[in-house]
DNA sequence: GTCGAAACTGTAAGCGCTTCCACTTTCGCC
DNA sequence: GGCGAAAGTGGAAGCGCTTACAGTTTCGAC
């Protein structure tokens, strides 16, 4: 008879017990270690079954010592980004037989006191750069927890993952500037996150590299507000002071300043080019298309638990930090023409 | 000394031992429980900083008896919508101190093991009707375990939490109709899940009101793909059989459909109107606009979470099945000039 | 049949934490 | 100063599982 719905859960007592076998067995049929006969599993398979026995999975860990489940620590879960991120991590998990736990630290009342539960919780941490401060990190490291960095500056002795941002940001840069743009601005704040800073620093290097002075970034949140309200600012001001060329942090900049500066008469990209960084649907539906960078971000969630899951298993010890390539979306708003570009991967 | 590098990390024991307490007060002292001297919580946190003391969850589960933590099953992470309910769902969770473990579906080797597991670290699941089947939800309950359902067709004495959809549609339909529209098409197929086909159901109760006969839905899968695919049939039919408005399952299909219509001649709205469903970013940056419904992912995702801790905490015991009024959103791709009305949230 | 090895099964000792209970100390008040 | 209550503390059991070890079968070969 199946336990009621006042009775508490089956353990492997009760499943033992029905199947006149001892806890050891079961443990051993269910877990598939050891030799059993086919009767003992037979009998076991059907007690559980009969049961509706589930596995305590914290008497599990406490045993074996082992939580077999990742902590996957993000800023956000705004934008396609994050989502992508985080669907190439579950993939990776889900096939190698890890339960992914998830804490996001944007708007969460107490960031430290989740951080350490979570640390409780699971075998190894993977971080991204944009959701932690570096204090907590190191303490985590103190605590000797496997770490894995996600678009966050190389920490010595620690993994990191990120996609490539530099190179991209000047090759796009410098095209602009090969196409005659001769009054660039960068559109974003490179303190808002690492990945950011990078860009600007790409963006500077191309313009050294052509012997052009940098200006300051555009020192703005990374979001369509800020652009309209950037773009309200640009329109207030004269043809002559204003820039020709927008290099935004992110596609919600670009976008809306693309439609901003539109609706105020501005020409795009005749008068002004405007390029996004990320490759959001929207950026292939607006008109002009957004020119833009996509990040493989699947693809980092997807290594950065690999990596995560190499540390734990103590299968490597040497740190790494990993870089993936990126790719440049041209669209016409950027006025060079369609087509595409592979950024060169930077030995890792 | 901080534990070395290699050595096994401090227990509650190593902590006792250093504070020169029993474990038991420092059990007290780190739960906040029972009455401690000041003197004895100072010791005890000094030697819990020193050894990098972090508690292990499992043990701690075992003990009392709860995870203090939830499952959530999802399909998928593809679009803004799970990343929006996973948002509202983490974010609840967090604030009640309750963990979120994420389990997705689709492409899972074995969602059936995957779901055994979690559920052996869970206190409660929520399952997105997308996700799994309603035999694998019948299993755990079977097993006792609390779930919530979102996005799923009603089951007797389960909790569910979803979104308006058939008024919305009818409402939206009827809009189309009343503006002169004689020949609509319903766009995607119903049974890829449970609010399309209330959407269609939605979109056939409009038309019968309008005396109308009821067209089979164009059944095709949800994507942008499906969308230009269908396009391309559109544009070879003639003007005569072709439809003058096209409802559409999602806003991928409606804005693939719209672009490619436009490229082959056919203007929006004036031949054709069409809309979409859940407001992707990219439906007010295309043009026309789209116009579309916008669900609230994340108050979806955050009663959800509140919901199934009512039920793990048993301070609720009748199911209840909670309904969110979603939001009509008008742009141009309808034709009817835009503006903005909220459908009746139907009594929950 | 007998014997040794191999296959199978059971006993019991933990894993690290919470918490009941009993005990000691402190304190307010007569 | 003595007394009862309250505050503080520690001992030890137990949460449900894994697994080392020992014990029991089974079985093939002599």
């Amino acid at each position: 008879m199946p336990s009621g719905p006042t009775s508490r859960p089956a353990t492997i007592y009760d499943v033992a017990a029905l199947a006149k076998l001892s806890i050891a067995t079961v443990s051993r049929v269910l877990q598939g270690t050891g030799p059993v006969s086919a009767k003992a599993r037979a009998r076991v398979d059907q007690a559980a079954h009969e049961l509706n026995y589930v596995p305590l999975r914290a008497a599990r860990s406490l045993a074996v010592q082992r939580h077999e489940a990742h902590g996957l620590v993000l800023p956000d879960l705004a934008g396609p980004f994050y989502g992508d991120l985080l669907m190439g991590y579950e993939r990776w998990a889900g096939e190698h037989g890890q339960s992914v736990i998830l804490t996001v630290t944007h708007g969460n009342p107490d960031p430290q006191r989740s951080l350490r539960d979570l640390a409780g919780r699971v075998d190894g941490i993977v971080v991204h750069g944009n959701a932690l401060g570096l204090p907590a990190v190191q303490d985590l490291r103190r605590a000797n927890v496997p770490i894995v960095l996600v678009a966050h500056p190389p920490v010595t002795g620690c993994d990191s993952v990120r996609s490539e941002s530099a190179a991209s940001a000047e090759q796009l840069t410098s095209r602009l500037l090969d196409h005659g743009r001769e009054n660039l601005l960068f559109v974003g704040d490179p303190a808002s996150s690492y990945d950011v800073s990078e860009r600007y620093a790409g963006f500077s290097a191309a313009l050294r590299a052509h012997g052009r002075s940098v200006p300051e970034p555009e020192r703005v949140p990374l979001t369509e507000d800020a652009g309209a309200t950037f773009a309200k600012k640009l329109l207030a001001a004269t043809a002559v002071e204003r820039p020709d060329g927008l290099v935004c942090a992110n596609d919600e900049l670009a976008l809306a300043l693309l439609r901003s500066l539109a609706a105020g008469g501005i020409a795009v990209p005749e008068d002004i080019v405007v390029t996004g960084w990320d490759d959001v649907m929207a950026a292939r539906y607006v008109s002009p298309g957004l020119t833009t960078v996509r990040q493989p971000m699947a693809e980092l969630g997807r290594l950065a638990a690999q990596r995560l899951h190499e540390r734990i298993t103590g299968e490597r010890t040497r740190a790494r930090n990993d870089v993936l390539a990126t790719q440049l979306v041209l669209r016409d708003s950027c006025g060079t023409g369609p087509g595409e570009a592979r950024t060169a991967p930077p030995t890792g």
